[in-house]
DNA sequence: CAAACTATTCAGC
DNA sequence: GCTGAATAGTTTG
């Protein structure tokens, strides 16, 4: 556990729903602009795995990654969020 | 496509 | 404690 790694998850948890941001951007905000792996490699040995949105963190393009769960659930996480967002958007 | 760079973790010493 | 290898990445040639 590291100050680095504090930041990462602390900049993750910040991530809104049904966005996503990438490896490089949590790197760059949390002081190491060029620790995009570091940040991954954390992400995945993070304390509170469940608690941490891992799935709204990807690379650059867009791409998937990497996810314990499989790429293909990070991906429908996304999508699920953001219709989960609109379901509650829509609530009265 | 392959290589270099990067911060963190783990195994050996 | 330090060194070397490995990792859910990014950039450059």
């Amino acid at each position: 556990m590291t100050e680095f790694a504090r930041r990462i998850y602390k900049i993750v948890l910040d991530i809104p729903l049904g966005q996503t941001r990438s490896y490089k951007w949590v790197a760059a905000k949390a002081g190491r602009p060029r620790a995009a792996r570091s940040v991954g490699t954390i992400l995945k040995n993070n304390p509170l795995p469940l608690i941490i949105p891992c799935h709204r963190v990807v690379k650059s393009n867009k791409d998937a990654g990497g996810y314990v769960y499989g790429v293909k659930a990070k991906k429908e996480l996304l999508k699920l969020e953001t219709e989960m967002l609109g379901c509650l958007r829509n609530r009265k």
